[in-house]
DNA sequence: ATGTCGATACTTTATCGA
């Protein structure tokens, strides 16, 4: 089962983009980020076209997150718990049956944080508190989990382009990594790490300062895999190649290949 | 590098978020 993640920076900007490679890739699963569109508004007709089941969570403007599907849902689960009066849309999990066993998928928009001297990034950290505590609850099932998305969080100075530049940005402070360390210290597997130490393997380049031309990248979308999950892990590959097409988003998709 | 996008609104050019 090929399951992918991809912030798409605006469904309705990057349908025919989303169409394109749903075609060359056929994954079977796909976690979007930064839909920017209400749930009414989000064009599922050509990707139900491909066969694909649709479920979004959505809010105007901002956020929201989606997961397309060719097997059925058999559970949907929007917005992450811990905080009820929190109204942005940045967590929906789906749990789809295989050949051979269930997973449970979360598509995961995690806060920017950005700029840090404002209440973005207490935001940002305690949302991360809170993805922390629900993830831990799902580890005591010992089931294929899979946690996909963009993280905002650059786990490693070789995971950018440049360290220094980054140093002080909410996605690479040390209160950012210390979480992202925690989160992974309840028993999860870095997908692409677990198939390769290569550093330099960015999913998204900013549209600013010829980024991509100069392959200013870096690291941030992930796949975090249950030990259950991991067991089960063929493979993991960015695809770069994705981010020189026509109008594409500011991010790449990055898939695994599980047994199930 | 004040460098670029996408969505929104008392819109046609600004703002915000990333």
């Amino acid at each position: 089962m090929i399951i992918a993640t991809w912030n798409i920076n605006g469904i309705k900007a990057r349908i025919e983009v989303l169409v394109a490679w749903l075609k060359e890739a056929n994954p079977d699963v796909v976690c979007l980020q930064e839909i920017k569109s209400v749930d009414e508004n989000f064009p599922a007709g050509p990707i139900e076209e491909l066969g694909y089941n649709v479920a979004t969570h959505g809010q105007k403007g901002f956020n929201g997150v989606a997961i397309l599907s060719k097997r059925p849902f058999d559970e949907l689960t929007p917005r992450l718990p811990g905080d009820d009066g929190d109204e942005q849309a940045r967590y929906l999990e789906a749990v789809i049956s295989g050949d051979e066993g269930a997973v449970r998928v979360a598509s995961i928009y995690l806060p920017n944080g950005n700029p840090v001297d404002t209440e973005k990034y207490p935001y940002k950290l305690a949302w991360m508190e809170r993805l922390i505590a629900h993830a831990q609850n799902h580890l005591e099932q010992e089931e294929p989990l899979v946690l996909a998305g963009d993280y905002n969080v650059i786990p490693q100075d070789g995971d950018c382009y440049s360290a220094s530049a980054w140093a002080d940005d909410a996605l690479a402070l040390p209160q950012t990594r210390e979480r992202f360390r925690t989160l992974m210290g309840l028993g999860f597997t870095d997908a692409l790490r677990a198939v390769t130490p290569e550093e330099g393997l960015y999913t998204f380049w900013d549209y600013q300062a010829g980024a991509w031309q100069r392959n200013n990248g870096i690291r941030i979308d992930h796949l975090l895999l249950s030990p259950q999950a991991a067991d089960r892990l063929k493979q993991c590959e960015t695809t770069s190649h994705v981010r020189g097409w026509e109008k594409p988003s500011d991010h790449i998709p990055v898939w695994i290949d599980l047994a199930i």
